[in-house]
DNA sequence: GACCAGGCACATC
DNA sequence: GATGTGCATGGT
């Protein structure tokens, strides 16, 4: 499993390049992404990230002080804005209380007790909290998403739909723990479910199935061609 | 107009 | 423990 998790992943860099993940500025903006893009199209949460931005939010001591409506407002092209701000300000709370309100300092607190905090915020789950590890802090650890499900079990690497401990569990067992190698091969699949694997629960067209030996495929932008063997 | 998008909490059975 | 539902905008 090892070797076969890693050969996908070496095709799928050679085939898309590094993703560059997550994309943000600051480690608060990836973690405000993250709460964001729960069950949302990124380009939403980009529209809302601008108006964050635009209103001079994107801080920690900002968003402590604006109240939950106006949040709620400002957030609103996100979608969901009402759970989503009342789930931001829980965040910033947290941070506040346990890491005296400076982000970088959670670095400093082990990873599965800081994955157990997070957890116990409201409105972080798994994903957000995983995202907001790796993306944000630098911890290795895996992503799950919706994509990483469907790719496993599309491919075959999961008999029947994954849970998301099943599937994270795949990914860490198997693979050298690497902050870097996690980053990589999560963006990775996010953008190979995004350009062939588009319906669900099928990616009818994606190009790694296991039941297609050998393929090829014109890449489009600055993708290349990718071998499939 | 229907469906989907980088979830999660809560109610109900 | 498993399943259903509410949360809401914007693109296809």
């Amino acid at each position: 499993m090892r070797s076969r998790l890693l050969n996908i992943f070496d095709r799928l860099l050679h085939a898309f390049g590094p993703r560059y993940w997550w994309p943000g500025d600051s480690p608060l903006e990836v973690a405000v992404g993250a709460i964001l893009t729960q069950n949302t199209a990124w380009g939403n949460v980009e529209k809302a990230i601008a108006n964050l931005k635009e209103a001079g939010m994107l801080d920690m001591d900002k968003l402590r002080a604006i109240d939950q409506v106006s949040l709620a407002d400002i957030i609103r092209p996100a979608g969901f804005f009402r759970v989503k701000a009342k789930r931001l300000k829980s965040f910033v709370e947290f941070v506040e209380r346990e890491h005296g309100g400076v982000l970088e300092r959670m670095k400093e607190t082990q990873t599965g007790t800081l994955r157990s905090q997070l957890l116990g915020i409201n409105g972080i789950g798994p994903e957000t909290a995983d995202s907001i590890l790796l993306y944000a802090l630098d911890k290795p650890v895996f992503v799950v998403d919706a994509y990483t499900i469907r790719f496993l079990k599309n491919h075959g690497l999961h008999e029947g739909t994954a849970t998301y401990e099943e599937a994270q569990s795949l990914f860490m067992k198997h693979l050298p723990v690497d902050t870097h190698l996690f980053n990589e091969f999560h963006a990775l699949l996010v953008h190979l479910c995004q350009k062939f694997c588009k319906t669900k629960p099928l990616c009818s067209n994606c190009p790694l199935q296991a039941d297609k030996r050998t393929r090829r495929w014109k890449g489009q932008g600055n993708d290349r061609d990718i071998d499939v063997a």
